[in-house]
DNA sequence: GATGAATGAGGCTTCATTCAT
DNA sequence: AATGAATGAAGCCTCATTCAT
């Protein structure tokens, strides 16, 4: 009977969040700013979140999941671990095209160590074992490898490539097949 | 903008400012913890900076420079790409042992989006240039290369390992010839 | 103001908005608790009540009318004025039992002093005036008695007795007839 | 060398902080308004107490302070009980009239349990304690008196007598000897 | 009639900045 | 030159009130 809750609403404030974190960070996107480009008033928001921390983590949640279960599923097919890599960079390009937003936000995320969830961490570390198995198995990777050093490479490498980017004009035409190749081929190389 | 008249007070402020920046990011150091740590008073520290913002832009300044002249010193000597990327691993890691608050400052500013500077860039693009034609003409490097790629490569991935090591409890220890020696084959292979 | 639909739904509303303003005060009390607890919509309360101060003065109104017309009765009769204070203090007792959250509610009101109305200020006169007429004339009052002593000591005296036992796990024995008595006597006492 | 703090100021916010809780209680009294009336920033409360909840505990501690220890030294006076409670009712008129507000106040807080302090309730009851020793020997009580009782009477009777006349024009005036010696009386009385 | 989503003024508190001393 | 008291805009959050449904 009441006003009806518009569905759209929240997920403008959402985006709104998004994008005020990925322009100022955690602390510099205050709640006004986010309600005014959200179009929506400051009290709206904590119809939903408590606080604005919760917001945030709503927020990493949400856009992070469907990507780690894709990650996932990645890492547990089992074939050689240079098909591993080049179909996880295919993957973050695939995403980081479908929403700029997401895919910055991410990276504000990564940088913001406030929000790195010990969930996440796991769930990296247990992608990077498989591969790792795999890899070392086919002799396709160095056997001194460690699982922090195929974070660095396999997550860093990507990013950074993405983050370098996706400022510029042409942005997602870059991230093509080709350059998806490139990026595979650096980290298959770091890992040998 | 900044005045000069103590140069020891001046430089406990940048310490202190530093440190506070490590422990809560630019948005959470205040300029009364500063001051308090720095032992001046929050007056004195508006002699010398207008703003908060311009006394972070100094100490990125003040605690890049020694560094950045080494990086381009190393880039510059004309020997293999190889030696001349193991060489900048040691550097990196040398400064990291040499202050801890110092290369985690840097990790914070890699993270804060707002204090890139474009002179950075420009260096970084000059010594990743001169690598590379080193890399291309001793066949070292992956003819494909670009700067960007390079950029990536050797900033990211010793800082990163860095950054993951940082706050273990023997990380200075880690930080030995036999790591820098790992990481510096990461990057070799990474650029071949 | 209050416009009358449902006496069961807005009888809710008082009952619940008397206990949070005893657990809260006035400040504290808010409409969505209030509404929440009576289990109707926020929106229903201002059907009945222009503002939240409406409903407050409708809750003193409401909750203070029957005892209020119990003690006019009591002290219109003709009888002594011993008789009458020990059958005072006997209702108020009467009260406290019956209902700890009216009783709680009285003495949150008699606090804020926000609402203190003019009607009750007035009965009260009238009462201490029929009293001390009838204990003048049987000289069981001391000649000096003014109405305010009269109100200081019959009301006060009682309910602060109560205020002071309410939150006791045996509070509803304590106010036995022993204790109505006991009362009683220091009051007629205090007025001799 | 910095501006010299302002020992009127902060007075100014005191007695800025104890008007407005006595027109509105504590939850009523906003640091805005307080702020405003004792001519200073809303910042400047902040130097001096950590929370609105620590200016009204100290507010409290200030104002009560001097007249609960004269209270102690006039219960510790081993004179009849009757000459100990004249005393204690000049003491709380001599209170009230020298300052209307801090005495207003006291009542306001007398209202609000939150700001009920164990401490004070500790120092009431001995003297309690200490007044019926004595009345109990001299024989001018009556020997059914509990400490609660005697609260009731000797604190609540003064101070709502002078509740009651507080906002009466000529209130100083009326505090005077016989008013005294009237309450007095009443207390006297009712113990009896 | 009844609901509860939505609003936004206002509450408490922080902190970069100013300026009298 | 140096201090730190004082400021007040701005941050997070609450809640009385409104109004579309």
């Amino acid at each position: 009977m009441a006003r009806k809750t518009d569905p759209n609403k929240i997920e403008k404030v959402k985006k709104a969040a998004m994008e005020m974190m990925i322009q100022q960070g955690y602390k510099g996107a205050s709640i006004a700013q986010i309600a005014k480009k959200a179009g929506v008033s400051t009290g709206y928001l904590y119809r939903y979140y408590c606080t604005k921390e919760e917001l945030v983590e709503d927020l990493v949640k949400t856009y992070t999941k469907e990507t780690r279960e894709n990650f996932i599923k990645i890492f547990d097919n089992k074939r050689s671990s240079n098909e591993i890599i080049h179909d996880f960079v295919l993957e973050i390009f695939r995403w980081a095209k479908e929403d700029v937003f997401i895919i910055k936000f991410v990276i504000t995320l990564i940088f913001e160590t406030k929000f790195e969830s010990k969930d996440k961490e796991k769930d990296m570390c247990e992608c990077m074992k498989k591969i790792i198995d795999v890899g070392l198995i086919r002799k396709e990777m160095n056997p001194k490898i460690t699982v922090d050093e195929a974070i660095i490479v396999l997550f860093t490498i990507p990013f950074m490539y993405i983050a370098k980017n996706i400022n510029k004009e042409n942005y997602k035409a870059l991230l093509n097949e080709a350059s998806a190749k490139r990026i595979t081929e650096i980290c298959i190389n770091a890992l040998k």
